[in-house]
DNA sequence: TCAAACGGTCGAGTCGGTTCATAAGAGGGG
DNA sequence: CCCCTCTTATGAACCGACTCGACCGTTTGA
């Protein structure tokens, strides 16, 4: 007999009865105990709600889960995140998006169908990378180690020293940011948490050993450890540019604690408020003489500094520089 | 992937389309061919009515599939595009994509539901600009227009000018790049393609009028035609970086249209690809002395010639300057 | 303490999958 | 009308992966 057979002829058998006992499903289909056991799980893994009681047997818990439906709206906003899915998220996120896609789509009326169908055309993601596409199958690996608590063993490859390393984590989460997806983990080996970029694990595995997450910081707890450290009290500065530039400035500003402005004619007095001094210098240096630096001294002075400094690095390759 | 999963999957397919050739099976599941007609014929045998034309495709005659349930791996990997999109999608795709998981949670078994709990915890997506939260309500709105050919009459802000202009559009697609969505629409008044970065969409309204979308360039015809039109101005530029600044990168280097990057020890080599050669001069500026450029010739003159103009801008007030 | 559900491993053997060759039906173009 | 293309469909040969049974042990609830 057909496995995929027996096992749609066990659900049926399962139906039809209340509780039912494997060794009654192994002489049934005159199968061994043991592979009723795996085919049990088989159906559940397919979604079969199976109870299992010892001493007692199998039995159906509530077969009639209520059928969802889905709008149009919500359709098409799970079609959009799956363009950005797919050039966002690893292959193993992908498969398992595109499924659950389907199978929405599946349940949709005739005419959303199409709709959905056309919309599909209709939409497009650039991702600029040529970077390895995210080809790797770690994320839901992740996802399930993260949830229950499983130590990873894992391959790195560092960009820091360029070296491949092999250690022992306790996940804590994973956090996107630069484009790319982080796994914050606790290092066994070096004590501390570590951030790994998921795109340079070379390999990973569960070890299938249990950690306690209670004794680690929380993904929220870490976050704003790291945030505290580059906390810093910012400085306010006042900065002169040419109204013709303004707007390019747009959303940067906003980086850059924009605190308000004041119009001067044909030039745009601009206050912010930043801790990274520094980067705000080198910002601004790139507006070049557009830009004309107020206040404070200090900054001025950092101006000065970087200028020294691009003056030095692209002086003329074919004059001595004395400095 | 199982059988099983693979013969239900085709299942969900199948009601997803009115027809459904052999070929888009086998690569969706990457199988060959001959796979596909076995499991089709499986499925036939199974009692599934599936209707089979040559030179046409399968299509299944009325066949009403059981309500659909979802895996843990599927809702897991519909969480973590939630927490993309909270970030890249605008409030109205938000608040679609939140009811839908939301009901696709609500069917999940208990156990699963409280994995999923965790998980939310467990993820956090940062976008790293501050720029004006994504609040706006277009993106579901641009979606039925594109799908349903919908003229749009909007009012958008052009960063070119800085002012906003009103007209009536027909809306061709939408296309992200440069971390943004952007409408992809022919203007009536100009009479021609235009691209409109959906945040800077003022307002946006449907006029309830139809147009011809075959009168218009698809998507996917449009983008053909931009990349030539800026495939050919585009230059190759090759930088060095301090390694210890290439992780302050981030994003930016994207927006650069980077290409790939060669470790050189302490420094990185970086392959940026961009029509904006005097935009890239800017920016390289403020890294100083901490990226060497090596092609072209041209932006390496463009950079002495930035730090020329800085070093007058700059100079000591009280020095004068020899040049 | 029993009875039942579970899990691991290992060897034999089947069956699922690929590749290649071929047939055959539907539609289009000249 | 024939020919060409696209598609479903079948057969044969070959190989690897998976299924299954046997035996062991562990866990769990009554």
């Amino acid at each position: 007999m057909n496995r995929l057979d027996r096992l749609t002829a066990i659900l049926i058998h399962l139906q039809t009865k209340r509780v039912v006992r494997a060794q009654e499903l192994a002489d049934r289909f005159s199968i061994s105990l043991r592979t009723v056991y795996r085919d049990v799980r088989s159906l559940e893994e397919a979604g079969v709600p199976i109870g299992a009681e010892a001493g007692v047997g199998y039995f159906l818990t509530d077969y009639h889960l209520p059928p969802v439906s889905f709008t149009n709206a919500e359709a098409s906003a799970l079609l959009l995140a799956g363009k950005l899915i797919e050039k966002w998220a690893d292959k193993s996120i992908r498969t398992e998006f595109e499924s659950a896609l389907y199978k929405i789509k599946s349940v949709l009326k005739q005419p959303d169908q199409e709709h959905l169908n056309e919309l599909d055309e209709l939409m497009h993601v650039s991702r600029p990378e040529i970077r390895q596409p995210y080809s790797d199958t770690l994320l839901t690996t992740i996802q399930r180690a993260i949830a229950q608590q499983y130590i990873l063993d894992i391959i790195y490859h560092s960009s820091y020293n360029d070296a491949e390393s092999r250690r022992e984590v306790e996940p804590v989460g994973l956090y996107h940011y630069s484009m790319a997806w982080h796994l914050i983990a606790y290092c066994r080996i070096r004590q501390d948490y570590r951030d790994f970029r998921v795109d340079r694990i070379r390999e990973l595995s569960d070890t299938g050993q249990q950690f306690a997450r209670h004794e680690r910081l929380s993904l929220q707890q870490y976050l704003n450890q790291i945030k505290a450290r580059f906390d810093r009290p910012s400085a306010v500065v006042t900065v002169v540019f040419e109204k013709a530039i303004v707007r390019h400035l747009h959303e940067q500003k906003y980086i850059w604690g924009f605190l308000g402005e004041e119009d001067l004619g044909d030039r745009v007095r601009i206050q912010l408020s930043t801790p990274y001094i520094d980067g705000l210098a080198r910002w601004l240096l790139s507006y070049g003489k557009f830009v004309t630096v107020e206040e404070p001294e200090l900054l001025v002075e950092k101006m000065r500094a970087l200028v020294n400094e691009v003056r030095h690095h692209y002086r003329q390759p074919t004059l001595i520089d004395v400095d």
